[in-house]
DNA sequence: GCCGTGACGGTTGAA
DNA sequence: TATTCAACCGTCACG
């Protein structure tokens, strides 16, 4: 298991226990490594490079690094850790603050969260940065994202970027060509906008429109490519909305009733649109509208264990249900149930100071395994924290002892019926760690840790 | 010393 | 099935 650990400008490989041990001593504790052979990963290239000599003459005088005899010194990804293995396989990086991370993930939400916290207490960034030893530049990234959007999750990972130019689009395009053929592409695409077919997030580029007048409607003559005879492909006219879940204001009213939609559109939520009153689970009223559901659901009474009746195995679906979308929309479907199961959790865990998310709202199926490791190594002691008074979200060591049984215990809401799919696996997973509740980056990495060892 | 920002190396998932 | 691409991530360094 290798860590880069990087103090000062450096960038180290060490292994996962020197890291531990680097990160429980802090940052100004020099010279508690352990000491084996040396390796150095310069990261950042040119850069790096210049100021290595600097950091190896630094601070904590002679630092000597650990074995880093492993399988490969190339950085692994997370996909590595899943398997009875994950342990050994797991690989993280030491910032300079003594901080973990891994690199490309975000952090955990519990961290996430307590940034957020710290910052409506009044404490500043900076302080925020060192107390949980997370780059200020992360911190102010996160608490800047929090102030815009109100949530305090990571975006969407990967994927591609949705099309604008759906077969809808092209379709009122060649609509509008069709019934003014000198129209202007700034035309058309104001045209969209006053129609709603587009709205400004989603609207193609005049030269997007150009080239849709060039390529696929250059001569109307010719049929095009999305026929309006046939059934168009279900596309998701705003998938930003959705995917990111950011609360951009969006041409629906509440109640999913597209507003202005173009004769002929379906106004069907699986088409675009979906409403801002769905209870994202980045937002915080979002969040609170899922409470609510739940309880109006019932699905929070009884106790914590309780509160996961077997019908919260189709959770997803219940939402569904009440919400309109469409179970076809394609490139919608996804995010929005994993957004339903995987950042769902009990009431009891909902901020009393405003809620930007509970810390259990980890997203397992997203990052589970990658901080896959020793909860009680992954994060540093590290200052105490809070100074005087326990924080309002996530009292710190509420101490949710999570041991093996206990997790077999929680598995049990694993439907069988959901071996094998993914969705089953984000499904009881996100139960677990709902159970639980972790609330701080050590608990989230010990329910996670149980997890990866129970083979998911 | 604090903070905003961009470069960087990395991960992820849809196409 | 493998690759590409474009989104995101956190860290680091600069100003």
């Amino acid at each position: 298991m290798k860590f880069t650990l990087g103090l000062g400008s450096r960038a180290w490989r060490v292994s996962w226990e020197q890291a531990a041990a680097a990160a429980a001593v802090g940052p100004g504790a020099g010279g508690a490594l352990g000491s084996s052979s040396l390796r150095v990963s310069c990261r950042r290239g040119p850069r790096l490079a210049r100021a290595l000599p600097l950091c190896l003459s630094g601070g904590g005088g002679a630092r000597a690094l650990p074995d880093c005899s492993g399988p490969s010194h190339r950085r692994s990804g997370a996909r590595q850790l899943a398997g009875p293995r994950a342990m050994e396989q797991t690989y993280g990086e030491v910032n300079q603050l003594g901080g973990v991370f891994v690199n490309g993930r975000p952090l955990p939400n519990a961290i996430r969260l307590r940034i957020v916290e710290l910052a409506q207490l009044g404490i500043r960034p900076c302080d925020i940065s060192r107390q949980l030893r997370v780059s200020h530049g992360c911190v102010s990234k996160i608490l800047a994202r929090y102030n815009e959007t109100g949530s305090i999750l990571p975006g969407a990972i990967g994927g591609s970027k949705p099309r604008v130019t759906t077969p809808n689009v092209v379709k009122h395009i060649r609509d509008y060509k069709q019934g003014d053929p000198g129209i202007f592409a700034w035309e058309i695409r104001d045209r969209l906008l006053a129609d709603g077919v587009c709205d400004k997030y989603n609207v193609p580029s005049v030269s997007s429109i150009s080239r849709i007048l060039r390529n696929k409607i250059g001569s109307l003559a010719q049929p095009g490519p999305y026929e309006a005879s046939k059934q168009p492909p279900p596309q998701p006219a705003l998938p930003y909305n959705h995917i990111y879940q950011y609360p951009y204001p969006s041409p629906v009213s509440p109640t999913g009733t597209k507003m202005g939609s173009h004769p002929g559109v379906p106004g069907s939520a699986g088409h675009v649109s979906i409403p801002r009153s769905w209870p994202s689970a980045h937002s915080v009223s979002n969040i609170l509208g899922i409470r609510t559901f739940m309880e109006q659901t019932g699905a929070l009474s009884g106790g914590e264990g309780a509160a996961y009746s077997p019908k919260m195995e189709d959770w997803a679906g219940v939402n569904r249900a009440a919400f309109p979308a469409s179970p076809t929309v394609n490139g919608l479907e996804k995010p929005a149930l994993e957004a339903d199961i995987k950042y769902t959790q009990s009431a009891s865990s909902l901020s009393a100071v405003g809620g930007f998310l509970p810390a259990c709202a980890y997203p397992a199926s997203n990052q589970h395994s990658v901080y896959s490791a020793p909860a009680a190594s992954y994060l540093s002691p590290g200052p105490p924290w809070p100074p005087a008074q326990g924080p309002p979200l996530a009292p710190h060591g509420a101490g949710v002892a999570v041991h093996g049984g206990e997790l077999a215990a929680a598995m049990t809401f694993k439907h069988p019926s959901r071996e094998g799919n993914p969705r089953g696996r984000h499904c009881w997973k996100s139960r677990c760690f709902a159970l639980f509740q972790p609330s701080t980056m050590e608990q989230c990495l010990l329910v996670d840790y149980h997890l990866s060892r129970a083979k998911m």
